[in-house]
DNA sequence: TGACGTAATTATGAATTCATAATTCAGTCA
DNA sequence: TGACTGAATTATGAATTCATAATTACGTCA
């Protein structure tokens, strides 16, 4: 039997973590930004401790950066951080790719491919958000069916530092096309559970997203945006 | 000019981050067990403020389970754990092992040598501790190699949580040898600068490590020690 | 006018306090 | 004796208070 874990209420300082975490992912508080403490605390109706507890949690996650006595700011996403960061969610989606074809069952598979042809209409739409939700809902049901949990939890870290990123960067209709394509093959290695296959496509995928993103990048810089 | 960074004094939260961490993985603090706020708050002569945050950042790497109203138990690795943690630390170190031989230069891989050659000596002393020093030691110095902090945090991470049940497992002669053999290969491909190469092979290395860790799991377990 | 130094203000880190949930323990009754 | 009840104790989450560092505002002098 499956004894239900003894429940767990909430406590301040986590639903604090999540909306924190929300307003910076969501560009809210932007980078560099000071995070002000006062004005949080009144806006959630909370005293500064358990918001500063969920500071520090933001912290250890690399959302935030404390500064001794100067408070704490929201974390710039620098190229160098790019370049650092892409790399090593590459091979996690690698690795969860490679999982997923073995774990995911014909029913897991099927709510992908409903996801994929849901992106797959975006893209013919040309409706960008719409394709960059059903985008994160594939790489995310990917994750989860790898049913990794540590996994799972290092790439949510990792890909919240970049989300803000990848939401600025308006991709070129060349790349977009390509990444469709790749897409199309992913789910075609998925169906036939060649777990090597997907984990590799799923690296190259990932890294031929972030040498775009560098690209967008830097455009943006040279226009004086970066 | 390399200006240094707007210089960071110790907090205290960020010390007792540290020290706890320390208390858990160096088995101070056993896993299951309470954590005692009031008596860690009058061991360091601090009030539960920065304690409970510190504890808050730890609970956030996984090294310590949060209950509402009942404090703060240190986590548990379970098998289960084992069997997720270490294919991802895995695929960290194959990257690790890929950029350290791009990036790591003739005096660096020199380092790592002088490192090798150490551990090869307390094989042959049959030191099981100095050899689990230099081992680990070897590690952190490819990963450090790869020059990606990002890739470092995560498998500080990781390894932080399994480095308990590492130190309890004793290996076998075999597995011993074995990963002797397989060192001495890791610092061939590191000098021939064959980075795919040492990416497979610490891949491989560190499942090699997980199934004998797992193997000699379940000789405990059978010895009502699990 | 504008750079400098100093006082006033504000923000921050940490201790303390307070309300409440969890636990312990004594007492009761079957 | 042993399971249950409820009061006493303790531990926990969160607000408040306090000391000090950082920032701003102001006045002085070149």
């Amino acid at each position: 039997m499956n004894l239900p874990q003894a429940l767990k209420r909430p406590t301040l300082h986590e639903e604090l973590v999540e909306r924190l975490r929300n307003l910076v992912v969501e560009d809210a508080l932007k980078p560099g930004e000071k995070v002000p403490e006062k004005d949080l605390c009144e806006a959630f109706g909370v005293s500064r401790t358990p918001l500063r507890e969920a500071l520090k949690v933001l912290a250890s996650e690399g959302l935030v950066v404390l500064q001794t006595n100067r408070g704490a700011r929201v974390a710039k996403v620098t190229r160098e951080e790019l370049e650092k960061t892409f790399p090593v969610i590459a091979v996690l989606e690698q690795l969860a790719g490679e999982q997923a074809c073995l774990h995911l069952d014909n029913a897991g598979i099927a709510r992908i491919q409903k996801r994929h042809d849901a992106m797959v209409k975006a893209f013919h739409a040309r409706d960008r958000k719409a394709y960059f939700k059903a985008n994160q809902d594939i790489h995310n049901a990917l994750i989860e069916g790898a049913g990794n949990d540590i996994l799972e939890t290092h790439h949510r870290l990792l890909a919240a530092r970049v989300r803000r990123a990848r939401y600025m960067v308006n991709l070129s209709d060349e790349r977009w096309a390509q990444a469709i394509d790749e897409h199309e093959q992913m789910m075609a290695l998925l169906h036939a559970r060649d777990a090597e296959g997907l984990g590799l496509l799923m690296k190259t995928h990932m890294m031929n997203k972030f040498a775009a993103h560098i690209r967008a990048l830097s455009f943006a810089e040279e226009d004086g945006l970066g």
